[in-house]
DNA sequence: TTTAGGG
DNA sequence: CCCTAAA
């Protein structure tokens, strides 16, 4: 799915073009800051994306704006565009589909399940999306909950109305806690055929309290943003719009949320569409305070009546409290309860310490939910997003590579040669990572030790860095030969590659590993056993690493010259325990300055590694 | 072609 | 990384 979004970008005729991880950053953040459009849901295993609106004029007002046509008074769009976005959208769909194929024929664990959820609230002709959707649900597997660290856009769609679509992310059920009294919920109900007093007492089954509103529309958004806060986040709840439908437990959501929003109905004092309040400078219009208040009314969840029925004619600054049930539900989802919520600050009427930070990390279980300060239209909204560990395509088959190396000691390497991967190593380009749950791994490199004693001493250094992280474990895609090496033609009519490919700690590990296998000097060989899939690193290329390793090895790690501890360039650091393989590894095999130590040994040792190693260096 | 070593 | 001598 996310490859979806990775590889297709949206030219301005609606044509889909293959777009760059750097274009899609791009794009992600547009449709995030875009306050008609979508939240991209940037995480792969467990967060959730959102959009919605119960109406179209926001959409549409989107629509106007994106083709020039932005009338603030008019709520009208060409239907023949509209159309043409739906064709759009439905191809966009087709594609997200044939992705997912792709993804489960080839057993990639990368494809989350996702939902997509279709406003169901205007029952139109445009049921294909539904369906396309029902489709794509019931052909995602259940799979391991296998978390990836992946971007993952789930994707978004629109009724014809034009409204944009709710999103829900798929992931590994949560333990349930505490919920409103779901009693009279019992499977599937739809807010939309419930009567004024049917919604009052679902209400009141969810918040508790009664109320007198007589807006359905805010009722069933209410009432949708209160499931979704209370409880959805950890129950196997579907919410499709205003219709909540029990689910399985391999699909439960994560999270959902409802509608947040952008009643089209809604306009605030100036006449315009919601939409277009946040395109223009939205602190024109803020300022006014009922405005404020209402939003603030809005998300207390305990205003009184007057307030409530006031509330649902005014204008609601949907992001805000969107990203707020976010940042809240992500919080407790990852760590149990923590932080307050992050108001947005301008207003008064919130308690002073809630507003402390507009931007937080939150750190939890491994994951790291960061959320941003962004300029939503000026309004200074929190936008969550999410820590990018990897913005490339999505690994193959992890065990392949296990396979591939010749002894366990090779699996060992690997495993924690993945495991550092993600530490301050520039992402390999062609070495596509994907991020595996780790927690469980480090017992398979314990296990790996068992059998090779001899190179264990080795090893051991390895696999105690490995383990000292957090394991968060990537491998190695066994075929990245779509590498192509850029070259540029030089003066001197040869080519030099363009671009200097920084060694991934991945790579220097198969080279320490690789040369304490052959030996220094059996490039090629290195080359074809442990760089096979690099079609960039020449076997001279390895030489030239081994000789930079060594001298560093040898150079910074024992006196610890003047700079030691890295002259923080934004070259990679060599994490020391490899440094000290390199130079276990040289002077083993006399590669060792003389100057320095071991050349008492180094004749004897040499001999004995040429023996052992095949006997030519 | 592959290694080794200098640039 | 590139270039090249030497094997």
């Amino acid at each position: 799915m996310d490859k979806f979004l990775s590889n297709l970008q949206v030219e301005g005729d609606g044509r889909l073009v293959p777009a760059t991880e750097d274009e899609l950053m791009e794009v992600e953040s547009l449709l995030i800051d875009d306050r008609c459009g979508m939240h991209i849901d940037a995480d792969p295993g467990q967060t959730v994306g959102c959009i919605s609106n119960e109406g179209s004029s926001s959409w549409m007002a989107h629509l106007e704006s994106l083709e020039g046509l932005s009338q603030p008074k008019s709520k009208k769009v060409d239907p023949d565009k509209l159309n043409g976005r739906l064709e759009y959208i439905e191809e966009m769909l087709q594609k997200v589909k044939e992705e997912e194929r792709l993804h489960i024929a080839c057993g990639s664990p990368d494809c989350s399940s996702a939902c997509v959820i279709v406003d169901s609230q205007c029952s139109d002709p445009h049921d294909k999306l539904l369906h396309i959707d029902e489709k794509l649900q019931s052909e995602i597997p259940l799979q391991e909950p296998v978390p990836s660290l992946a971007p993952s856009l789930r994707q978004s769609n629109l009724n014809q109305s034009g409204s944009v679509g709710e999103l829900v992310a798929g992931g590994s059920p949560l333990s349930v806690t505490t919920k409103p009294d779901f009693s009279i919920l019992k499977g599937e109900i739809c807010l939309d055929n419930l009567s004024i007093k049917e919604l009052h007492e679902t209400f009141k089954a969810t918040f508790g309290r009664e109320t007198t509103v007589k807006d359905k529309q805010w009722l069933k958004r209410r009432i949708s943003m209160g499931l979704t806060n209370s409880c959805a986040a950890s129950t196997n709840f579907l919410i499709k719009d205003n219709k909540f439908a029990k689910k399985g437990n391999e699909e439960g959501c994560n999270g959902m949320y409802g509608s947040f929003a952008k009643d089209p109905s809604i306009v605030n004092q100036k006449g315009l569409p919601t939409c277009l309040v946040g395109q223009l400078d939205y602190h024109k219009v803020v300022p006014e305070r009922r405005l404020e208040n209402h939003n603030i009314d809005d998300y207390s969840g305990s205003d009184d009546h007057k307030n409530e029925q006031g509330a649902a004619k005014r204008v609601r600054k949907p992001t805000k409290r969107y990203i707020e049930e976010f940042s809240e539900v992500e919080s407790k989802e990852s760590s149990g309860r923590l932080l307050n919520l992050a108001k947005n600050s301008g207003h008064g009427l919130i308690s002073p310490k809630s507003h402390v930070r507009l931007v937080r990390n939150v750190s939890s279980g491994g994951r790291t939910v960061v959320t941003r300060l962004d300029s939503l239209g000026g309004s200074g909204i929190q936008v969550p997003c999410v820590s990018r560990v990897r913005r490339s395509r999505p690994r193959k088959n992890f065990m392949a590579l296990l396979k591939f190396n010749p002894s366990g000691m090779g699996m060992a390497a690997t495993l924690v040669k993945k495991a550092l991967d993600d530490h301050s190593f520039p992402p390999n380009d062609g070495n596509e990572n994907r991020v595996l749950k780790a927690s469980s791994t480090p017992e398979h490199v314990h296990h790996l030790f068992v059998g090779m004693p001899e190179k264990g001493k080795q090893f051991s250094v390895m696999s105690a860095v490995g383990l000292g992280n957090n394991m968060e474990m990537k491998m190695n895609s066994s075929g990245d030969s779509d590498d192509n090496v850029v070259t540029v033609p030089t003066s001197k009519g040869g080519v030099r590659r363009k671009h200097h490919r920084a060694w991934t700690l991945s790579e220097v590990m198969k080279l320490v590993e690789g040369v304490s296998r052959y030996g220094a000097g059996r490039w090629s060989e290195i080359k074809r056993l442990f760089f096979a899939s690099y079609s960039y690193r020449t076997s001279v290329d390895l030489k030239d690493k081994w000789r930079n390793l060594l001298k560093a090895s040898f150079t910074q790690t024992p006196p610890d010259t003047g700079m030691n501890s890295r002259k923080n360039t934004g070259a990679m650091p060599i994490p020391t325990p490899i440094l000290l393989k390199v130079r276990e590894l040289a002077e083993m095999q006399a590669q060792a300055p003389p100057n320095l130590s071991s050349t008492k040994v180094a004749g004897s040792t040499r001999k004995i590694v040429n023996e052992k190693q095949t006997g030519f260096l």
